[in-house]
DNA sequence: ACACTATTCATACAAATGTATGATAAGCGT
DNA sequence: ACGCTTATCATACATTTGTATGAATAGTGT
Protein backbone atom coordinates (compact mmCIF):
# COMPACT_ATOMS: atom_id res chain seq x y z
CA UNK A 1 0.00 0.00 0.00
CA UNK A 2 0.87 3.56 -0.72
CA UNK A 3 -0.97 3.99 2.60
CA UNK A 4 -1.15 7.91 1.66
CA UNK A 5 -5.19 8.69 2.90
CA UNK A 6 -6.86 5.96 4.55
CA UNK A 7 -8.16 2.91 3.17
CA UNK A 8 -11.40 1.70 2.08
CA UNK A 9 -13.37 1.59 5.28
CA UNK A 10 -11.40 0.65 8.52
CA UNK A 11 -8.13 0.81 7.69
CA UNK A 12 -7.03 3.69 9.51
CA UNK A 13 -5.19 3.77 12.59
CA UNK A 14 -3.18 1.85 11.42
CA UNK A 15 -1.03 4.21 9.16
CA UNK A 16 0.96 6.15 10.22
CA UNK A 17 1.22 5.25 13.49
CA UNK A 18 4.89 5.03 13.67
CA UNK A 19 5.91 6.98 11.18
CA UNK A 20 3.80 10.08 11.42
CA UNK A 21 4.26 9.83 15.42
CA UNK A 22 8.08 10.24 14.30
CA UNK A 23 8.39 12.82 11.82
CA UNK A 24 5.27 14.72 13.74
CA UNK A 25 7.97 17.11 15.10
CA UNK A 26 10.36 17.93 12.52
CA UNK A 27 7.46 18.93 10.45
CA UNK A 28 5.74 21.71 10.30
CA UNK A 29 2.42 19.98 8.62
CA UNK A 30 0.03 18.36 10.73
CA UNK A 31 -0.86 21.72 11.55
CA UNK A 32 -4.65 20.85 9.96
CA UNK A 33 -4.48 17.71 12.03
CA UNK A 34 -4.21 19.52 15.26
CA UNK A 35 -5.98 22.14 14.54
CA UNK A 36 -9.18 19.86 13.16
CA UNK A 37 -8.43 18.04 17.00
CA UNK A 38 -8.68 21.53 18.71
CA UNK A 39 -11.91 22.90 16.91
CA UNK A 40 -13.66 19.59 17.57
CA UNK A 41 -12.85 19.45 21.20
CA UNK A 42 -14.36 22.50 21.25
CA UNK A 43 -17.50 22.23 19.63
CA UNK A 44 -17.80 18.76 20.33
CA UNK A 45 -17.86 20.01 23.94
CA UNK A 46 -20.20 22.45 23.29
CA UNK A 47 -22.83 21.39 21.37
CA UNK A 48 -21.91 17.61 21.67
CA UNK A 49 -21.34 14.77 18.78
CA UNK A 50 -24.47 15.05 17.08
CA UNK A 51 -25.08 18.74 17.22
CA UNK A 52 -21.47 19.90 15.35
CA UNK A 53 -21.63 18.87 11.62
CA UNK A 54 -17.74 18.07 9.59
CA UNK A 55 -18.13 21.35 8.10
CA UNK A 56 -18.18 23.42 11.36
CA UNK A 57 -15.39 21.13 12.48
CA UNK A 58 -13.19 22.31 9.43
CA UNK A 59 -14.85 25.78 8.87
CA UNK A 60 -13.48 26.49 12.40
CA UNK A 61 -10.14 24.94 12.02
CA UNK A 62 -9.74 26.60 8.64
CA UNK A 63 -8.98 23.25 7.26
CA UNK A 64 -10.02 21.60 4.22
CA UNK A 65 -13.41 19.31 4.14
CA UNK A 66 -10.77 16.76 2.97
CA UNK A 67 -8.77 16.69 5.90
CA UNK A 68 -11.04 14.77 7.53
CA UNK A 69 -11.51 11.67 5.75
CA UNK A 70 -7.36 12.09 5.31
CA UNK A 71 -6.62 12.14 8.89
CA UNK A 72 -9.06 10.80 10.78
CA UNK A 73 -11.36 8.60 8.20
CA UNK A 74 -14.70 8.94 9.91
CA UNK A 75 -15.97 11.70 12.39
CA UNK A 76 -16.25 9.17 14.70
CA UNK A 77 -12.69 8.59 14.90
CA UNK A 78 -11.99 12.12 14.86
CA UNK A 79 -14.15 11.98 17.63
CA UNK A 80 -11.92 9.05 19.43
CA UNK A 81 -8.75 11.13 18.73
CA UNK A 82 -9.80 14.07 20.34
CA UNK A 83 -10.39 11.92 23.74
CA UNK A 84 -7.56 10.28 23.67
CA UNK A 85 -5.17 12.73 22.86
CA UNK A 86 -5.75 14.16 26.59
CA UNK A 87 -7.10 10.91 28.73
CA UNK A 88 -3.57 9.62 28.59
CA UNK A 89 -1.91 12.41 30.38
CA UNK A 90 -4.80 12.40 32.33
CA UNK A 91 -4.60 8.89 34.14
CA UNK A 92 -0.79 9.79 34.14
CA UNK A 93 -0.83 12.22 36.15
CA UNK A 94 -3.86 11.00 38.33
CA UNK A 95 -1.62 7.71 39.50
CA UNK A 96 1.18 10.49 39.99
CA UNK A 97 -0.99 11.78 42.49
CA UNK A 98 -1.70 8.56 43.88
CA UNK A 99 1.43 7.02 43.96
CA UNK A 100 2.59 10.38 45.99
CA UNK A 101 0.36 9.89 48.08
CA UNK A 102 1.05 7.04 49.12
CA UNK A 103 4.26 7.35 49.26
CA UNK A 104 3.78 9.69 52.37
CA UNK A 105 3.56 7.10 54.65
CA UNK A 106 0.27 6.50 56.63
CA UNK A 107 -2.26 5.23 54.68
CA UNK A 108 -4.18 8.17 53.01
CA UNK A 109 -8.14 9.38 53.51
CA UNK A 110 -10.93 10.07 51.79
CA UNK A 111 -10.38 13.52 51.27
CA UNK A 112 -6.89 13.27 49.69
CA UNK A 113 -7.67 10.33 47.33
CA UNK A 114 -10.91 12.30 46.12
CA UNK A 115 -8.35 15.15 45.50
CA UNK A 116 -6.10 13.37 43.68
CA UNK A 117 -8.85 11.48 41.55
CA UNK A 118 -10.92 14.85 41.07
CA UNK A 119 -8.10 17.72 40.33
CA UNK A 120 -6.52 16.44 37.82
CA UNK A 121 -9.74 16.42 35.74
CA UNK A 122 -10.71 19.29 36.79
CA UNK A 123 -7.40 20.97 35.84
CA UNK A 124 -7.28 19.16 32.36
CA UNK A 125 -5.31 20.26 29.71
CA UNK A 126 -3.58 23.24 30.75
CA UNK A 127 -3.31 24.29 27.35
CA UNK A 128 -7.73 23.85 26.32
CA UNK A 129 -10.26 24.40 28.89
CA UNK A 130 -12.91 22.65 26.67
CA UNK A 131 -11.69 18.75 27.32
CA UNK A 132 -12.76 18.89 30.65
CA UNK A 133 -16.35 20.17 29.18
CA UNK A 134 -15.94 17.22 26.55
CA UNK A 135 -15.65 14.52 29.26
CA UNK A 136 -18.42 15.57 31.20
CA UNK A 137 -20.25 15.74 27.99
CA UNK A 138 -19.43 12.85 26.16
CA UNK A 139 -19.95 11.20 29.76
CA UNK A 140 -23.74 12.07 29.43
CA UNK A 141 -24.33 11.59 25.54
CA UNK A 142 -26.95 9.23 25.23
CA UNK A 143 -26.04 8.25 21.55
CA UNK A 144 -25.32 4.65 21.27
CA UNK A 145 -21.49 4.80 19.65
CA UNK A 146 -21.06 7.91 22.16
CA UNK A 147 -21.63 5.35 25.15
CA UNK A 148 -19.85 2.78 23.65
CA UNK A 149 -16.51 4.58 23.37
CA UNK A 150 -16.76 6.26 26.47
CA UNK A 151 -17.80 2.73 28.13
CA UNK A 152 -13.83 1.51 26.22
CA UNK A 153 -12.18 5.13 27.57
CA UNK A 154 -13.49 4.19 31.19
CA UNK A 155 -12.62 0.82 31.61
CA UNK A 156 -9.46 1.72 30.35
CA UNK A 157 -8.64 5.17 31.92
CA UNK A 158 -10.57 5.61 34.80
CA UNK A 159 -10.52 2.15 36.39
CA UNK A 160 -8.38 3.50 39.02
CA UNK A 161 -11.15 5.93 40.52
CA UNK A 162 -13.75 3.52 42.00
CA UNK A 163 -10.81 0.99 42.73
CA UNK A 164 -9.31 3.70 45.25
CA UNK A 165 -12.09 5.00 46.61
CA UNK A 166 -13.64 1.68 47.50
CA UNK A 167 -10.54 1.32 49.72
CA UNK A 168 -10.73 4.48 51.68
CA UNK A 169 -14.69 3.04 52.11
CA UNK A 170 -13.80 -0.36 52.73
CA UNK A 171 -16.50 -0.81 55.83
CA UNK A 172 -19.29 0.64 53.39
CA UNK A 173 -21.51 -2.47 51.98
CA UNK A 174 -21.12 -2.55 48.40
CA UNK A 175 -24.59 -1.71 47.62
CA UNK A 176 -24.59 1.77 49.61
CA UNK A 177 -20.99 2.17 47.86
CA UNK A 178 -22.06 1.99 44.87
CA UNK A 179 -24.63 3.77 45.10
CA UNK A 180 -22.71 6.64 46.70
CA UNK A 181 -20.01 6.56 43.89
CA UNK A 182 -22.89 7.06 41.87
CA UNK A 183 -23.45 10.04 43.23
CA UNK A 184 -20.42 10.83 42.91
CA UNK A 185 -19.76 10.48 39.50
CA UNK A 186 -22.86 12.81 38.77
CA UNK A 187 -21.34 15.74 40.94
CA UNK A 188 -18.33 15.19 38.59
CA UNK A 189 -19.52 15.06 35.48
CA UNK A 190 -21.93 17.84 36.38
CA UNK A 191 -19.19 20.33 37.47
CA UNK A 192 -16.85 19.21 34.90
CA UNK A 193 -19.16 19.20 32.22
CA UNK A 194 -20.77 23.13 32.88
CA UNK A 195 -18.26 25.21 34.94
CA UNK A 196 -20.40 28.00 34.38
CA UNK A 197 -23.61 25.88 35.65
CA UNK A 198 -23.13 27.54 38.86
CA UNK A 199 -23.74 30.97 37.74
CA UNK A 200 -27.16 30.36 35.89
CA UNK A 201 -28.41 28.38 39.19
CA UNK A 202 -27.14 31.00 41.40
CA UNK A 203 -28.10 33.81 39.38
CA UNK A 204 -25.10 35.53 40.16
CA UNK A 205 -20.68 35.74 39.77
CA UNK A 206 -18.67 33.00 40.81
CA UNK A 207 -15.39 32.31 40.26
CA UNK A 208 -15.27 29.36 37.82
CA UNK A 209 -11.58 30.23 36.07
CA UNK A 210 -9.90 28.07 38.95
CA UNK A 211 -10.37 24.49 39.23
CA UNK A 212 -9.13 24.79 42.60
CA UNK A 213 -12.08 26.69 43.88
CA UNK A 214 -14.31 23.83 42.47
CA UNK A 215 -12.53 21.42 44.48
CA UNK A 216 -13.17 23.68 48.00
CA UNK A 217 -16.65 23.18 47.83
CA UNK A 218 -17.29 20.26 45.71
CA UNK A 219 -15.36 17.78 47.87
CA UNK A 220 -16.21 18.68 51.48
CA UNK A 221 -19.60 17.80 49.38
CA UNK A 222 -18.59 14.69 48.28
CA UNK A 223 -16.66 13.50 51.50
CA UNK A 224 -19.66 14.01 53.77
CA UNK A 225 -21.76 12.13 51.58
CA UNK A 226 -19.54 9.03 51.39
CA UNK A 227 -19.08 9.39 55.03
CA UNK A 228 -22.84 9.22 56.22
CA UNK A 229 -24.28 6.54 58.00
CA UNK A 230 -25.42 4.02 56.14
CA UNK B 1 -58.00 31.68 8.68
CA UNK B 2 -59.43 28.21 7.65
CA UNK B 3 -56.44 27.23 10.18
CA UNK B 4 -56.48 23.31 9.21
CA UNK B 5 -52.65 23.05 9.95
CA UNK B 6 -49.71 25.00 10.92
CA UNK B 7 -49.49 28.42 9.04
CA UNK B 8 -46.80 29.92 7.14
CA UNK B 9 -43.63 29.59 9.38
CA UNK B 10 -44.45 30.67 13.02
CA UNK B 11 -48.10 30.39 13.38
CA UNK B 12 -48.51 27.52 15.29
CA UNK B 13 -49.64 27.27 18.83
CA UNK B 14 -52.62 29.45 18.39
CA UNK B 15 -54.90 27.59 16.41
CA UNK B 16 -56.52 24.70 18.43
CA UNK B 17 -55.48 25.44 21.34
CA UNK B 18 -58.79 26.25 22.64
CA UNK B 19 -60.59 24.12 19.91
CA UNK B 20 -58.86 20.55 20.44
CA UNK B 21 -58.47 20.56 23.65
CA UNK B 22 -62.16 20.96 24.60
CA UNK B 23 -62.75 18.60 21.85
CA UNK B 24 -59.95 16.21 22.44
CA UNK B 25 -61.52 13.71 24.67
CA UNK B 26 -65.11 12.70 22.70
CA UNK B 27 -62.52 12.22 19.60
CA UNK B 28 -60.92 9.09 18.94
CA UNK B 29 -58.76 11.05 16.57
CA UNK B 30 -55.56 12.39 17.98
CA UNK B 31 -54.55 9.07 18.05
CA UNK B 32 -51.60 9.97 15.93
CA UNK B 33 -50.60 13.40 17.94
CA UNK B 34 -50.79 11.38 20.91
CA UNK B 35 -48.63 8.14 19.63
CA UNK B 36 -46.29 10.90 18.28
CA UNK B 37 -45.72 12.59 21.63
CA UNK B 38 -45.05 8.59 23.23
CA UNK B 39 -42.49 8.16 20.79
CA UNK B 40 -40.69 10.87 20.93
CA UNK B 41 -40.62 10.92 24.63
CA UNK B 42 -39.30 7.43 24.44
CA UNK B 43 -36.47 8.43 21.19
CA UNK B 44 -35.70 11.40 22.61
CA UNK B 45 -34.56 10.21 26.42
CA UNK B 46 -32.73 7.70 24.75
CA UNK B 47 -31.40 8.99 21.95
CA UNK B 48 -31.25 12.95 22.65
CA UNK B 49 -32.79 15.74 20.81
CA UNK B 50 -30.17 15.36 17.93
CA UNK B 51 -29.82 11.67 18.04
CA UNK B 52 -33.00 11.03 16.28
CA UNK B 53 -35.05 12.02 13.36
CA UNK B 54 -38.18 12.98 12.62
CA UNK B 55 -38.58 10.01 10.60
CA UNK B 56 -37.45 7.75 12.93
CA UNK B 57 -40.40 9.08 15.08
CA UNK B 58 -43.18 8.90 13.01
CA UNK B 59 -42.23 5.07 12.13
CA UNK B 60 -42.13 4.19 15.89
CA UNK B 61 -45.02 6.02 16.45
CA UNK B 62 -46.42 4.08 13.40
CA UNK B 63 -47.90 7.53 12.24
CA UNK B 64 -47.35 9.38 8.99
CA UNK B 65 -44.91 11.91 8.11
CA UNK B 66 -46.82 14.69 7.35
CA UNK B 67 -48.31 14.30 11.29
CA UNK B 68 -45.44 16.42 12.42
CA UNK B 69 -45.72 19.19 10.60
CA UNK B 70 -49.48 19.50 10.75
CA UNK B 71 -49.47 18.75 14.67
CA UNK B 72 -46.66 20.53 16.07
CA UNK B 73 -45.18 22.68 13.56
CA UNK B 74 -41.38 21.55 13.85
CA UNK B 75 -39.18 19.01 15.61
CA UNK B 76 -38.57 21.30 17.95
CA UNK B 77 -42.24 22.08 18.56
CA UNK B 78 -42.66 18.74 18.98
CA UNK B 79 -40.05 18.46 22.01
CA UNK B 80 -41.27 21.42 23.66
CA UNK B 81 -44.55 19.53 23.38
CA UNK B 82 -43.05 15.97 24.87
CA UNK B 83 -41.89 18.01 27.99
CA UNK B 84 -44.58 20.64 28.57
CA UNK B 85 -47.10 17.54 28.33
CA UNK B 86 -45.52 16.17 31.68
CA UNK B 87 -44.04 18.97 33.19
CA UNK B 88 -46.86 20.77 34.89
CA UNK B 89 -48.52 17.99 36.53
CA UNK B 90 -44.74 17.15 37.92
CA UNK B 91 -44.87 20.28 39.82
CA UNK B 92 -48.56 20.04 40.97
CA UNK B 93 -47.57 17.27 42.68
CA UNK B 94 -44.21 18.31 43.75
CA UNK B 95 -46.27 21.41 45.32
CA UNK B 96 -48.71 19.09 46.71
CA UNK B 97 -46.31 17.13 48.68
CA UNK B 98 -44.55 20.43 50.21
CA UNK B 99 -48.11 21.68 51.13
CA UNK B 100 -48.50 18.29 53.16
CA UNK B 101 -45.14 18.94 54.57
CA UNK B 102 -45.86 22.20 55.91
CA UNK B 103 -49.58 20.95 57.51
CA UNK B 104 -47.89 18.73 59.59
CA UNK B 105 -47.46 21.32 61.65
CA UNK B 106 -43.28 21.61 62.77
CA UNK B 107 -41.07 23.00 60.58
CA UNK B 108 -39.97 20.32 58.45
CA UNK B 109 -36.35 18.95 57.56
CA UNK B 110 -33.87 19.19 54.96
CA UNK B 111 -34.62 15.00 54.49
CA UNK B 112 -38.20 15.47 54.21
CA UNK B 113 -38.28 18.64 52.02
CA UNK B 114 -35.46 16.85 49.66
CA UNK B 115 -37.66 13.39 49.50
CA UNK B 116 -40.82 16.08 48.45
CA UNK B 117 -39.05 17.47 46.11
CA UNK B 118 -36.96 14.25 44.25
CA UNK B 119 -39.53 11.86 44.96
CA UNK B 120 -42.20 13.16 41.68
CA UNK B 121 -39.36 13.66 39.95
CA UNK B 122 -38.04 9.92 40.28
CA UNK B 123 -41.72 8.51 40.01
CA UNK B 124 -42.56 11.16 36.86
CA UNK B 125 -45.17 9.67 34.74
CA UNK B 126 -46.70 6.74 35.69
CA UNK B 127 -47.90 5.74 32.61
CA UNK B 128 -44.07 6.26 31.00
CA UNK B 129 -40.96 6.29 32.46
CA UNK B 130 -39.55 7.32 29.97
CA UNK B 131 -40.08 11.14 30.52
CA UNK B 132 -37.98 11.00 34.02
CA UNK B 133 -34.53 10.02 31.78
CA UNK B 134 -35.54 12.77 28.93
CA UNK B 135 -35.66 15.44 31.52
CA UNK B 136 -32.40 13.89 33.02
CA UNK B 137 -30.95 13.60 29.77
CA UNK B 138 -32.15 17.28 28.63
CA UNK B 139 -31.07 19.27 31.15
CA UNK B 140 -27.46 18.60 30.30
CA UNK B 141 -28.05 18.43 26.49
CA UNK B 142 -25.16 21.05 25.25
CA UNK B 143 -27.73 21.77 21.89
CA UNK B 144 -28.82 25.22 22.56
CA UNK B 145 -32.26 25.22 21.41
CA UNK B 146 -32.21 22.44 24.16
CA UNK B 147 -30.46 24.84 27.01
CA UNK B 148 -33.06 27.92 26.14
CA UNK B 149 -36.29 25.02 26.26
CA UNK B 150 -34.80 24.09 29.26
CA UNK B 151 -34.16 27.23 31.03
CA UNK B 152 -37.70 28.11 30.34
CA UNK B 153 -39.02 25.03 31.65
CA UNK B 154 -36.46 25.62 34.64
CA UNK B 155 -37.97 28.65 35.70
CA UNK B 156 -41.40 28.24 34.98
CA UNK B 157 -41.72 24.69 36.83
CA UNK B 158 -38.64 24.08 39.12
CA UNK B 159 -38.07 27.42 40.51
CA UNK B 160 -39.41 25.93 43.72
CA UNK B 161 -36.17 23.57 44.44
CA UNK B 162 -33.82 26.03 45.06
CA UNK B 163 -36.28 27.95 47.07
CA UNK B 164 -37.20 25.36 49.47
CA UNK B 165 -33.90 24.30 49.76
CA UNK B 166 -32.45 27.54 50.87
CA UNK B 167 -34.83 27.60 53.57
CA UNK B 168 -33.57 24.58 55.01
CA UNK B 169 -30.25 25.63 54.82
CA UNK B 170 -30.27 29.15 56.22
CA UNK B 171 -27.41 28.68 57.92
CA UNK B 172 -24.76 28.04 54.69
CA UNK B 173 -23.60 31.38 53.35
CA UNK B 174 -24.59 32.30 49.88
CA UNK B 175 -21.64 30.56 47.73
CA UNK B 176 -21.56 27.12 50.32
CA UNK B 177 -25.22 26.87 49.37
CA UNK B 178 -25.32 27.48 45.62
CA UNK B 179 -22.11 25.23 45.32
CA UNK B 180 -24.23 22.35 47.38
CA UNK B 181 -27.12 23.42 45.66
CA UNK B 182 -25.08 22.25 42.11
CA UNK B 183 -24.31 19.20 43.12
CA UNK B 184 -27.63 18.05 44.48
CA UNK B 185 -28.76 19.13 40.72
CA UNK B 186 -25.75 16.82 39.51
CA UNK B 187 -26.80 13.62 41.60
CA UNK B 188 -30.42 14.32 40.73
CA UNK B 189 -30.12 14.14 36.72
CA UNK B 190 -27.29 11.77 36.75
CA UNK B 191 -29.93 9.58 38.37
CA UNK B 192 -32.67 10.82 36.51
CA UNK B 193 -30.98 10.66 33.08
CA UNK B 194 -29.64 7.23 33.58
CA UNK B 195 -31.43 4.80 36.41
CA UNK B 196 -29.56 1.97 34.91
CA UNK B 197 -25.71 3.25 35.26
CA UNK B 198 -25.53 2.08 38.30
CA UNK B 199 -25.37 -1.25 36.82
CA UNK B 200 -22.85 -0.40 34.44
CA UNK B 201 -20.77 1.16 37.49
CA UNK B 202 -20.84 -1.50 39.49
CA UNK B 203 -20.32 -4.53 37.04
CA UNK B 204 -23.40 -6.01 38.49
CA UNK B 205 -27.49 -6.21 39.17
CA UNK B 206 -29.37 -3.64 40.80
CA UNK B 207 -33.02 -3.19 41.56
CA UNK B 208 -33.80 0.40 39.37
CA UNK B 209 -37.35 -0.40 38.65
CA UNK B 210 -38.35 1.00 41.98
CA UNK B 211 -37.46 4.80 42.23
CA UNK B 212 -38.05 4.89 46.34
CA UNK B 213 -34.76 2.53 46.08
CA UNK B 214 -32.58 4.85 44.30
CA UNK B 215 -34.03 7.66 46.76
CA UNK B 216 -33.34 5.49 49.92
CA UNK B 217 -29.52 5.48 48.64
CA UNK B 218 -29.30 9.27 47.37
CA UNK B 219 -30.93 11.30 49.99
CA UNK B 220 -28.87 9.94 52.72
CA UNK B 221 -25.62 11.12 50.54
CA UNK B 222 -27.29 14.46 49.69
CA UNK B 223 -27.99 14.96 53.32
CA UNK B 224 -25.14 14.38 54.11
CA UNK B 225 -23.37 16.81 52.08
CA UNK B 226 -25.63 19.54 52.66
CA UNK B 227 -25.30 19.35 56.37
CA UNK B 228 -21.27 18.85 56.15
CA UNK B 229 -19.11 21.70 57.96
CA UNK B 230 -18.46 24.21 55.49
C1' DA C 1 17.85 18.79 -8.41
C1' DC C 2 15.12 14.69 -8.21
C1' DA C 3 12.08 11.11 -6.83
C1' DC C 4 8.77 10.24 -3.55
C1' DT C 5 5.67 10.64 0.02
C1' DA C 6 2.67 13.37 2.89
C1' DT C 7 -0.60 16.81 2.84
C1' DT C 8 -4.06 20.08 1.18
C1' DC C 9 -7.51 21.40 -1.88
C1' DA C 10 -11.95 21.86 -4.83
C1' DT C 11 -15.34 19.32 -5.92
C1' DA C 12 -18.62 15.34 -6.27
C1' DC C 13 -22.22 12.25 -4.54
C1' DA C 14 -25.47 9.53 -2.48
C1' DA C 15 -28.03 9.41 1.63
C1' DA C 16 -30.60 11.49 5.24
C1' DT C 17 -32.60 15.43 7.01
C1' DG C 18 -36.60 18.91 8.27
C1' DT C 19 -40.43 20.81 6.26
C1' DA C 20 -44.24 21.70 2.91
C1' DT C 21 -48.31 20.55 0.14
C1' DG C 22 -52.30 18.89 -2.40
C1' DA C 23 -55.34 15.05 -2.38
C1' DT C 24 -58.16 12.07 0.39
C1' DA C 25 -60.62 10.30 4.25
C1' DA C 26 -62.96 10.65 8.64
C1' DG C 27 -65.96 12.90 12.26
C1' DC C 28 -69.23 16.07 13.80
C1' DG C 29 -73.31 19.32 14.13
C1' DT C 30 -77.20 20.20 11.91
C1' DA D 1 -77.60 13.47 4.13
C1' DC D 2 -74.97 17.48 3.75
C1' DG D 3 -71.42 20.95 4.72
C1' DC D 4 -67.43 21.91 7.10
C1' DT D 5 -63.69 21.21 9.94
C1' DT D 6 -60.06 18.09 11.46
C1' DA D 7 -56.90 14.54 10.51
C1' DT D 8 -54.12 11.40 7.62
C1' DC D 9 -51.69 10.17 3.75
C1' DA D 10 -48.21 9.84 -0.27
C1' DT D 11 -45.13 12.44 -2.10
C1' DA D 12 -42.00 16.36 -3.25
C1' DC D 13 -38.24 19.67 -2.27
C1' DA D 14 -34.39 22.10 -0.97
C1' DT D 15 -30.62 21.57 2.50
C1' DT D 16 -27.40 19.45 5.05
C1' DT D 17 -25.15 15.49 6.12
C1' DG D 18 -20.76 12.24 6.06
C1' DT D 19 -17.58 10.52 3.04
C1' DA D 20 -14.79 9.91 -1.26
C1' DT D 21 -11.55 11.16 -4.91
C1' DG D 22 -8.37 13.05 -8.33
C1' DA D 23 -5.54 16.89 -9.00
C1' DA D 24 -2.28 20.18 -7.08
C1' DT D 25 1.15 21.52 -3.62
C1' DA D 26 4.67 21.21 -0.07
C1' DG D 27 8.29 18.83 2.37
C1' DT D 28 12.13 15.39 2.87
C1' DG D 29 15.99 12.20 2.03
C1' DT D 30 19.32 11.50 -1.20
Amino acid sequence: MTATRVAGKGGMGKRRKAKVQAVAKRRQGLASRERLLDAAEKLFALYGFNGVSVRQIVHAAKVNLGAVPYHFGTKEELFKAVIYRRAQPLREEREERLKKLREKGKKPGLEEVLWALLEPAFRASRENEWFRRLLGRASMDPTPEVKKLLAEIYNVEFMVVPKELRKVNAELPDDVFYWRLNCFYGVMLFVLADPGKIQTIAGKEFDTSRPEVALKYVIPFLTAGFRSPA
